[in-house]
Formats: C-alpha cells, sequence, structure tokens
DNA sequence: GAAGTTTGTATATCGACTAAACAAAGATTA
DNA sequence: TAATCTTTGTTTAGTCGATATACAAACTTC
C-alpha cells in the first residue's frame, strides 16, 4: 500500500484557494475584507488567493460597494459566464439537453423524443444534440467546459453504463465514446443520482444533508445523498430501491424477485393498473398525461393515483426507516401527479412511521420537475472542473 | 456561516503526522526509511514527526532489525500498551464489559445478566462495571483513555439516549452521567453502528469499504459504513431496518406499522413461532439456546430456523438492492444458529438478487460472535483518543 | 478639517516540508 | 583485511505559504 497523498503546502494553499472561491460563489457580491472575517484567514492570505482566481477569470472586480464607515470596499464578484456546461438527461424514450453557465443558470435548452430506439440512433441523437448545444455556446474564457450524461442505469468510475435493463444496454464505454468524439471532459452518471445532486444545489433539497430522490419513471430508483456527499455503493448499484420487496408473495418482477415496490408504486404500474380498469390492452392511449387528464372527471383513475401513492409511501416509509434522512423528494415522471399523489403518501407516513423520525423531515416532490437530472449532471460537470481548474494553477 | 477550520501548517503537520502513525500502526514493526518510502514524504519529515510520536509514548523503538545490504534499521512499533480502553455492550438483559489495549486486544471481561431491570438498577450495575474494569487496567502512561458504551436504540451527537424501546428508556443522557462520575471521555454509540465498526476493524469486514452489519437480536438493526465511514442519519436513527415493511398487509408491528421485518425474522420471532409450534406460551424454557439444542432432532425446529432464514434473506435482498455493499454480516444473538441459517440465506439471495449485485458481495456471520459491539465502542474510543492525542501535542 | 474607521497592500517572521550533504553502520568484494 | 558500496537516519540550508504588523488610501463623523 503506497500511500494516495501526503499534506505539503501546495494542499494547503489548494485547499484555502477552494474555500475562499467557495466563499466568493455562495455571497456574491462580496468584499476581500469580509471573506477574512468569516473565513478566518488572513487578510493578506485572501488578497494574494483573489489575485489568483482574478487571473483565472473565475471572479471579477466590480466597483466599490456601500462603506461601513470607512474606506469602500471592492466588491468581488463569481464569473459564472467564464465557461459553459452541458447536462443531458438520456430517458428511456427521450433525450433532454440544457446549456448551463457556472452557477447552473440554463442558456439553452434542446428535447427530442423517441419510441424504443436501438443504441446506434440513440447516440445518432445524442451526437446531434450535443454538437447543437456547443454551438450555442456563448463565447467565454474556458468555453465548453465539460458534457454530463444522466442513464437510467448503473454506471462504473470508468463511466462505463454496465446495466441499463430500460434501454437494453450492457456495458456500454459512453465516457470514452463521448470523451473521444468531443475531446471535453465527459461524466456519466446514474440518473437518479443525478437527480438527487440536482435537488440538492438547486431545488428542494437545498439545505438537506441526508437527502433521497426517488427517480419515479418507468421504475423507481433512488439518488443518494448521506453525510452531504453522493453514495454509488461498491459498482454504482446503490439505489435500486424499486427492487426492494414490499410484499413476500408477491408477483414476479423482470428482475426475478417478487413483491418489489416498482411494481406497486411506479408509472409502469399504474398504466398497467389503468388499462385494467379501463378492460384494454396497454397502448399509447394510455399515458400518463392522458390520465392526469381524466382525473378529474373519473373517480376510478382518481383512485387508481390514491392507491399509487398509497403504495410510493410504503417505499418511503422504509427509505425513512433506513436513513433516517432530513429530506425525501418525489421527483421524475410522476411528479407530474403530485397534487395526486401528495396526500396518499402523506397520510401513510404520518399513520405508519414512528413519531421521533418524521421529526425534521420532510417530504416533499421535485422542484426543479423534468429538469433534476440534467441540471444534476451539468453541476457535476462544472464542480469536476472548478476543481481540477484550482489544483493546476 | 462562519466556516469551520481553515488550512495552515498546523493542519498539515497533524495530517502527516496521522499518516506516519496509521502506518507504524498497520505495518508494525517498520523503519523511518520504509515509512518514508511507502508515504512519500521526506526522510528529514518521518525522522521529526516519528520522535514527536516517541516523546509521547505512542511507539518504541526495538533493537536493529535486519539490513537490506547496508546499516540495519531501527524498527518503530506501536506502543499498544500505552492506555486502555473500556467497552461496553448493554444489552436489554445483559451487560458485557471488556478492557482492550489500544490494538483491541482483549485484557479483561466481565459480563452480567439480569431481567427487565429498571433505569436506576442497570446504571448501577453498569457503574460497579466500570469501576473494576477500571481497576483492573494495567498501569500505562496513559491509563484508560475513555469509556464506551453501545445501546440498542437511537444516539444522538451529544451522547444522549433518545429511544431505546426495548429498554424502555426516552432521553436518558447517558455520556454526561457516565462522564461526570469517572471524569473519562465517555462516547455513546448505537449498538448496531459499534457493531459495524467492530467488525470492519477486527472481524469479517476488514477490507470491506461499504458495509452492512445487521444487528438481529431481539429486534433487527443495521449497522451502515458507507464510503469507508459511519452513517447515522439525521438525528441517529438510521438503520432502523427491523421496522422495513416486507408484507403490506402484514401483522401490525409494536412500531404501528404492518409487515416489518422482525416480525419474520428476528429471535423474537423465532420464540414467538416455536411457542406456537409447541402449543404453549413464550416462557424461560423457551429460549434461543434451548432451540438451538433440540434442533438436531426435531425437524420443526429445524424447519422454524429454516422459516427464519429465508425471511432474513428477505431484508437483505433489500439491503442489497438500496446499498450495493461489497460485505452483509449477521451478527449478534441470531449469530449463534449461523449453522442453520446460512443455508435458507444464501439461497434466497441467489434465487431473488440480481446477479450483477452479487459480484464482489459476501454474505457472511459475525466474527467477533456476542464481541462485535463491545469491541466497536472500545476502538471508537481509541480514535477518539489517538485523534485528540495528535492534535493537542 | 481633524480624528477615527475600514479596506487592501507590503514587509518581516514563523513553521513545516524538501533536497542535499553527511555520518554511522553494515554488506560486498578483491 | 581493507577498500568500496549500500542503506539508514540526522543535520543544514532553502522554499513556500500563512500570519502579524505596519502602512497607505479612501471614506465617515463630528
Amino acid at each position: 500500500m503506497t500511500i494516495q497523498h501526503t499534506w505539503n503546502q501546495h494542499v494547503v494553499k489548494k485547499g484555502n484557494k477552494s474555500i475562499v472561491f467557495q466563499y466568493i460563489i455562495n455571497h456574491t457580491p462580496i468584499s476581500r475584507a469580509d471573506i477574512a472575517k468569516a473565513t478566518g484567514l488572513n487578510k493578506s492570505t485572501v488578497s494574494s488567493l483573489v489575485s489568483e482566481l482574478l487571473d483565472e477569470n473565475l471572479i471579477y472586480e466590480s466597483g466599490p460597494g456601500e462603506s461601513s464607515g470607512g474606506r469602500r470596499p471592492v466588491m468581488l464578484l463569481f464569473n459564472e459566464l467564464s465557461g459553459f456546461s452541458i447536462g443531458i438527461d438520456l430517458g428511456v424514450n427521450y433525450l433532454l439537453g440544457i446549456l448551463t453557465d457556472l452557477s447552473g443558470n440554463i442558456v439553452n435548452e434542446e428535447k427530442v423524443h423517441f419510441t424504443e430506439l436501438p443504441y446506434e440512433q440513440i447516440q445518432e441523437e445524442l451526437f446531434t444534440m450535443i454538437t447543437t448545444l456547443i454551438k450555442n455556446a456563448p463565447s467565454s474564457t474556458y468555453g465548453v467546459i465539460g458534457i454530463g450524461i444522466g442513464v437510467p442505469g448503473a454506471v462504473n468510475k470508468e463511466g462505463e453504463v454496465l446495466h441499463a435493463p430500460n434501454l437494453m444496454w450492457e456495458n456500454v464505454k459512453l465516457k470514452s465514446i463521448v470523451e473521444e468524439k468531443y475531446s471535453i471532459p465527459v461524466i456519466i452518471a446514474n440518473e437518479a443520482n443525478a437527480g438527487a445532486y440536482g435537488e440538492k444545489k438547486f431545488g428542494a433539497g437545498k439545505d438537506a444533508n441526508n437527502l433521497v430522490y426517488v427517480s419515479a419513471g418507468t421504475g423507481i430508483g433512488a439518488g443518494l445523498i448521506l453525510n452531504g456527499q453522493l453514495y454509488q455503493g461498491n459498482n454504482g448499484f446503490s439505489g435500486e430501491m424499486g427492487h426492494m420487496t414490499i410484499e413476500v408473495d408477491g408477483p414476479q418482477c423482470t428482475c426475478g424477485s417478487n413483491g418489489c415496490w416498482e411494481l406497486y408504486a411506479s408509472e409502469k404500474a399504474l398504466l398497467i393498473k389503468a388499462a385494467l380498469v379501463q378492460k384494454t390492452a396497454v397502448s399509447s392511449e394510455i399515458s400518463l398525461e392522458a390520465l392526469l387528464k381524466l382525473a378529474p372527471e373519473d373517480p376510478h383513475i382518481l383512485n387508481l393515483f390514491k392507491e399509487i401513492g398509497t403504495y410510493l409511501g410504503v417505499g418511503i416509509n422504509n427509505i425513512i426507516q433506513t436513513f433516517n434522512p432530513d429530506h425525501v423528494i418525489i421527483g421524475n415522471r410522476l411528479e407530474a401527479a403530485k397534487h395526486y399523489l401528495n396526500n396518499p403518501i402523506v397520510t401513510y407516513i404520518k399513520e405508519h412511521t414512528q413519531p421521533f423520525h418524521q421529526n425534521e423531515l420532510e417530504v416533499s416532490f421535485s422542484q426543479l420537475s423534468t429538469h433534476s437530472t440534467a441540471l444534476g449532471v451539468a453541476a457535476f460537470t462544472v464542480e469536476s472542473f472548478l476543481q481540477i481548474e484550482l489544483v493546476t494553477t
């Protein structure tokens, strides 16, 4: 065992520079003096680090701010337009791409729908989209700093999609494929993990430290942010909570087990149940959008949503027992049905989860709606860029 | 938001000293030169840090080692006898206390059994035990460096036992109570968390990075080590997996929910089922130990164990889906029945968990048997002592 | 307009690590 | 057995980054 990295002055500088930079990002605009007070670093240390950040164009100075009884401060601002990031949500039957600045503000957006495309054609759609987004990026110091792609399946550290059953992908080396084409750093992430991160950074979970993002779409996955950082498991397969057993003797699932949660509480479950109610086969006639339109007038459909909501509650109760999180966020497709789902979920938890678990717990729906994953994965990319930028300079 | 701690030379030194110290602990005996090679630190840096550790009596020099073609090295050894730690497993009807050296070697052990004692009397037993253990500690540089107590319930960061249903405790400020009496640092931890840590440090999970310890006793709790560190949730209530629903319409549990895992797979479930089989009430006649003796000759009882094992498999499958761990360890009371439980558990998982999850996964029983918790909590205490020791000197 | 405040920079010093030289102690070889 | 090579560990000089202090600039208050 040779040890990874030792502690030296270089690490100290990098750490302090990162602290200063993060503080500017979170408190823009701010003066050098205030940074020194807040961080406990010496004024001259802050000055020297700030001058480096200025040289790198990551921040800039604006005119003098308000005096607080003495010389007026020079305000420092995060230069969020010094680079742009691409975030792509690769869904089972759609592709959503966004271009964001370094603060995660969306400056451009593209969307494509399709059905059951083979891998090669999805790749083509993906390339078209990325090329368009790159073209649309305003000119800036660093240009497009990276591409992030969220995928509904397990991803390992090398950016290989190991297993994506709903796409029918196995072992696709997506990172190297995209990186080779564009020569820009690429990050591949699980869709639920990215969604969790998106909600933590920009959405409903901003001050959550232990957050579980329930991605309820065709199947159910969970993104886990524990102790403030993403948890991905041993091989990137964590959060496969759709295949958690909630009924030992329940019907068989495609995964080979019985009574899996997603058989009761996913969009797919909803559609199958709706087809049963309407005594037809599942078809394009029956979709989440159609059901949402019909619900206000059809008590049977209303009841369906209630049932799905209750079962969502069952699984969320299990999540709470397991993680004791401060925030559970329900996102992806079923977020659109929040008005019907919220009540049964909340009721189930109130009646089944011990009171001490419910203290300081918030269960809510995604604030970013369909954009959680794309935003999350774009933010991953930004994060990675800024870290590298701080180290190598 | 004022920032916690900035980076300065002091932090660097502390970090490097810790690296050197840890390397000595894990590779004792070792020379200065080898430490420098392995860590990448300069020889002189190592020398200076080592001389401090020598002054603090945390390590010592032995006679010269084998030459590798030049001057013979001076070997450095971890002085594991420079202090002693107390670890106590406070169970529902027993108290197990151990005295360990800084390496976790047990040098003294005490055990008491009781039934349904009120808090005051348990406290008395606890004090008696601690006093005895302190008396039995050999004299050393640092003496008894701390007391760790593992409790079957939720514990917050202030060492308060918030909720321990099986003990019928609520809001017991155990840390301050014990600290006041002995004036030694006290650490209170959840029993399953401590067990997880014990197994990671000394037992079956030595090189596991994502480890779930299933504490199967009267109830079921789980200790979670994720990304190499303990996860405790928002208020210390994580790992209450005994109350995960595995049968939506199952019987009611004391927690208020239905079909909780521990209704099917705990020691308590076993005893209740055994009483049903034998058509008597649950009594002191029926105990895990008694059933283990009867099993080889009674196929009904053998079958009971098989049933419990299968249900353990159900919950463990859920754990695997959720965490994608590299190791699941089953411990506490039911570990004693491993010969009967192992097969049904393994079979259930083989048949219900997707193959990709089973790669690089090990499911096994506790190696430390009944000592996981006590050893874990003693190790917490040592860890905390060594950290403080390195900082303040 | 004088005195006090606040901001940001410049200078001197400290503390920790590294590199290089060196001394001590052994192995190797002629 | 002596000369040379190796390895270990210490000493010395130098570098880098942070801090403390002094100071200049710009503004407020009285």
